[in-house]
DNA sequence: ACCTGAACACCGTTCAAGT
DNA sequence: ACCTGAACACCGTTCAAGT
């Protein structure tokens, strides 16, 4: 009852459910073409001659997502702002794309594209190049600017499995330097959440508070300023929140909000280092 | 140009903006009335005399808010779905709510009214009950349970400033907790988000998996199993994927997807917290 | 004071039809 | 093979009107 069984989650997982009979004219893009990076090529490449009379194709409807969500946020997006972009109507788009989910989880994994392409395994040996500590820190890094550079992101990685090419580059990067840091299996797969979900959550706030400002027209500081004027804090709390308090102090001293936030996410990485440093020490002696 | 500046993002902030003039009728709800807990009730105890033709008010809507949450997901909720829900029509709830935005913070913070009131500070001296390490791990634990219980939470936690009265209290106890590990107040701020985003994320991914299974009515382990059947993984990178082979193997040998989670929240947490310790043991001594 | 109906300006998506 | 127009079933919100 109730449509056709949907267990697809990902425009990256083969077609499931009303699996062989298909539904429609233009579905199944993509059936295991998807290992090389230029996936989102597959349908266009297959009729390369006579060009589209509108020039229209998967990659440049993606590239174009990508740049209308950096521009005006994924509220404001829609298949018909999209389509008018590319001066088209909204339905052409669905030659291309299933759904508008399916078109926001290609622009995902596009974007993921832009971290710097890591050497693979098996490279140098294990003990030269930087320390784990510092890859760790650059991967954490890179992956905060990321989200902070497109805030639509954030909101994506929670609804998609995000298991594209590039974004399984970059999940292969983290366990690799997991790997490295001589914590078991067992425990390297209780790090890499600890670390990146921390990641996920800060530059989540971060890249949040600054499309807020920038959609008001205001620095962050004196958005800041502002919120915490127009919060009146339960007189019965007000001891409690120091930081809070503390925060404003150091603004008060020439501190800017950037500054601040850029110690205390060195402090938790330290941190984060430091507990994998510790249980590294406290696990039985492994090869 | 385009709308009168509007700063304004939450509800539990004084009204800004077109300061003074206001632009209607129905507007102004909680005006500095917000301090205690009952704050929804403002409009409603003002007309006590007489009961509402329909019996609505502002605690019974977002109470029914948060039921139609829980049962239906974020994406299905509306203002028409909701008044339905109440047997009015959806402008009637624009009498006690000026947008479903607010609404949908007011449903946000009473949600996090579902903690365990913990004692304030002050109460019994500071070495005495639970330590810090037992009582962060059940205010973690909470927190996940929560993200898990009500995965709608998540979403609306990254967009709007939850600083309702219920989620004070949460917060504040997670300072209190990080005043006693003995860090300084500026790494208490960093410690603070390392802990906590790290949870969000967790309770983030395994709410969010968990109701995709409800949805399709699988079995987590069913459908674990059937999204790793589907999907191809890019030959070059399977062998870096240690992680979710082990899983399988795992699962293969009994174990279930939960269990095999709570095992990696636990060791996240050991290393969030022998980090903290690190961190307090390098620190110059204070007090 | 509280509630409604009609209307506005949007959505994503389907479907039959055009070239 | 590719694109369109019209239509369906929705949205959040406003506004004038009812009681």
């Amino acid at each position: 009852m109730a449509k056709a069984a949907r267990t697809r989650i990902s425009v990256w997982l083969e077609n499931s459910g009303t699996a062989g009979t298909g539904t429609g004219s233009g579905t199944g893009a993509g059936s295991g073409t998807g290992t090389s990076t230029g996936a989102g090529a597959a349908r266009a490449t297959r009729t390369r001659r006579g060009e589209q009379p509108s020039g229209l194709d998967r990659d440049r409807i993606t590239e174009a997502t990508a740049k209308l969500l950096d521009a005006e946020g994924l509220a404001k997006f829609s298949m018909r702002r999209l389509a008018g972009e590319l001066g088209v109507t909204a339905m052409s788009l669905y030659w291309y794309v299933d759904t508008k989910d399916d078109l926001l989880e290609l622009a995902l994994d596009r974007v993921f594209g832009e971290f710097p392409d890591r050497a693979a395994a098996g490279g140098p040996g294990p003990d030269v190049g930087p320390s784990w500590q510092t890859e760790l820190r650059e991967l954490a890094a890179e992956y905060r600017a990321l989200l902070v550079r497109h805030p639509w992101v954030s909101p994506l990685l929670g609804n998609f499995l995000n298991v594209g090419p590039h974004a399984l580059r970059f999940a292969a990067a983290v366990q690799r330097v997991m790997a490295r840091t001589g914590l078991s299996p067992a425990a390297q797969r209780g790090a890499i959440p600890s670390v990146f979900q921390f990641v996920y959550g800060f530059g989540t706030v971060e890249g949040h508070f600054r499309q807020r400002c920038a959609e008001v027209g205001m620095e962050q500081d004196e958005y800041f300023r502002k919120a915490m004027a127009e919060f009146t804090m339960p007189p019965e709390m007000a001891e409690t929140f120091q930081h809070t308090e503390r925060v404003m102090e150091e603004m008060d001293s020439g501190e800017t909000v950037e500054q601040i936030r850029d110690r205390d996410f060195r402090t938790a990485l330290d941190l984060q280092i430091a507990g994998i440093e510790a249980l590294v020490a406290r696990e039985p002696d492994r090869g």
